[in-house]
DNA sequence: CCGGATTAGGTTACCGGTAACGTCGCATCC
DNA sequence: GGATGCGACGTTACCGGTAACCTAATCCGG
């Protein structure tokens, strides 16, 4: 072992008569060793309890990293966790780890995240936003590193677009509203008029209103983070302005459930006297009184789908340049 | 520049006359240059849009990494997700970069997940868990690098640790309940007998019971992850075994408000009929009919606090062995 | 039995920072 | 005026893998 610290591919190599070079092979899996040498070598490596030093690969002129960096609007919501979650472990399997940020509906957030990563050489960048700063799409060309916009579908990705079209969900959900006969409508939306998936819900939804020729009602959107407040205080706020809806549909099930809080404490009956519908299927959606009329989406599904993409590509196998995700509305009884 | 690829140190000290070691001093903020000196370079590194490459910097025999190691139980979890982007946030801003994994409570993926990490040579490793296995221990002393151990407090930490006492959280809450005239208490929780924080909270809660000589009624662990429906249908069994109750203390609100909607569904009116307890503080509880009593989590401030001790104990400043956050029982309604 | 193809390796160069240490000029002080 | 100290740099070595290139032995069909 050489004067101190762990053992190194050389310390293998050298108890072994071989070359640094042959246990680098045996390891990575490549071609150009014996069954005997690689049995050899894997087990002087089980032995001396070997770790590699994924700084020293990723380093040198071939520069092979095996890290994925992954940017997300929040970490706190679950659906994005959830995610996470299932990509974190999905690349961990194939050998890869993430470096992962929050940009908060932020593009100079993300630009900021996305230099910090480009100075750790990443192999690959996942990035769930519909809004790139000029920065961003410089410094992701520059990078020269596969890129997969995830969450969101877009007309033209830069490279992997993976995710589900939001205006259709809300398309979708407009049409479900309005098929119940609903006529008089609402909408509760957050983080303001941003280009978030959100805002494109929202537009789809005003898209499927008005394709039989509807209008919104109302509308209310608040500059906060979606959440259960949100929900409850911008329901409120609507409903203050003194306009009778028969059905109010939310930015997520967060706000929608907040809505229904409010809506019951005012003496409302959910859905007889007003609908109520909400986007994310998360699982509170369906302990309710009364199970919520959402979208559910298949976040681990996803994450998987996103990891394995993404491995394909960089291994230089062919990969679709769009994945759509199915997602599905779930009818529930608050419509 | 050399020939391909983006400027490097080297780059911009030619073209300044200096030498690479100068333009590095400058760059890290060390001393040993000039007023004049520095502008010069800090000028030309703008000038040329110079990204530092964190992996060499990390690499060679001195290896001034800047890369932080993080693992919670999970990332769906609104509470851990507000410590991590409250952590990772403070963390950016203070030069650091954080590598997240999760553990799902089984010390196993906690060992699998530091051996990785372990490859990637961190300055520092953030542990959110009770529990860690031999290997685990054995690995984290090899490393030589400051470890945190957070969210709950241990008797002997390995390093730093930086919570507050799960044990102390239950044990509030049973003097709550009891001082409220609640007599047949139950509890339900989840992720089966494992060592964890809501297990510990569990501790603490008999405990309290048993101060004034009661006992629980009933208990009902299940194996499931924390969640609405857990809480749901942990608490349909609970009394599907004929107990009549007057309180239910939850693993975490998640679950209190599954229970809740559980609760209500068969007509019994909280507080009137039955009490109701959670903990976590999560923002859903306050937007419930009646307010939920629970325990609030300074969720985002850990994440602070954490990342200032660590990044203390790297400068070499001095840092508290163990740091405790106070939490707050939030008295509500629902008892 | 021979020549080209394949297999199983070895050799070399290199990546981009940083600690450690050496050096030089100049101000200071006795 | 010589010794001393220090600020401001320059030099050197090095980290641990990996692509690219090279070599020797083996194989196999004609």
């Amino acid at each position: 072992m050489t004067k101190r610290g762990k053992p190194g591919l050389e310390d293998i190599a050298r108890t072994l008569g071989v070359s640094k070079m042959t246990v680098s092979r045996v390891l990575r899996g490549a071609t150009g060793f014996s069954e005997v040498t690689r049995d050899r070598v894997l087990q002087e490596v089980a032995r001396t309890g070997y770790l590699p030093n994924r700084l020293a690969a990723a380093f040198g002129p071939s520069g092979s990293s095996t890290l994925i960096g992954v940017c997300v609007p929040r970490l706190t919501s679950p659906l994005f966790g959830s995610v996470l979650e299932s990509l974190n472990h999905s690349l961990a399997r194939l050998g890869y780890q993430t470096m992962i940020g929050s940009h908060n509906q932020l593009p100079e957030e993300e630009e900021v995240w996305l230099r910090t990563l480009a100075s750790w050489k990443p192999a690959a960048v996942v990035l769930a936003s519909r809004m790139h700063s000029t920065g961003t799409l410089a410094l992701l060309r520059d990078m020269g590193v596969p890129v997969a916009e995830i969450w969101d579908l877009t007309t033209k990705p830069i490279d992997l677009a993976i995710g589900f079209s939001h205006f259709d969900n809300g398309l979708e959900m407009a049409r479900c509203m309005t098929a119940a006969g609903r006529k008089r409508i609402g909408y509760v939306g957050a983080l303001g008029n941003r280009n978030t998936s959100g805002h494109l819900r929202f537009q789809g939804f005003t898209r499927g209103l008005a394709e039989i020729g509807m209008t919104l009602t109302a509308e209310e959107h608040l500059h906060d983070q979606p959440g259960f407040y949100a929900g409850y205080y911008g329901t409120e706020t609507m409903l203050s302005r003194n306009v009778t809806l028969d059905a109010i549909y939310y930015h997520d099930d967060e706000m929608a459930i907040g809505g229904l809080a409010y809506l019951t404490r005012i003496g409302l009956r959910v859905p007889e006297d007003i609908g109520v519908a909400g986007w994310g299927g998360m699982e509170a959606a369906s302990i309710l009184p009364r199970r919520l009329t959402t979208t559910a989406i298949p976040t681990a599904r996803l994450g998987k789908i996103v990891a394995e993409a993404v491995v394909s590509r960089l291994r230089g196998d062919p990969v679709a340049e769009v994945t759509i995700i199915q997602t599905r509305l779930v009818p529930g009884s608050t419509i």
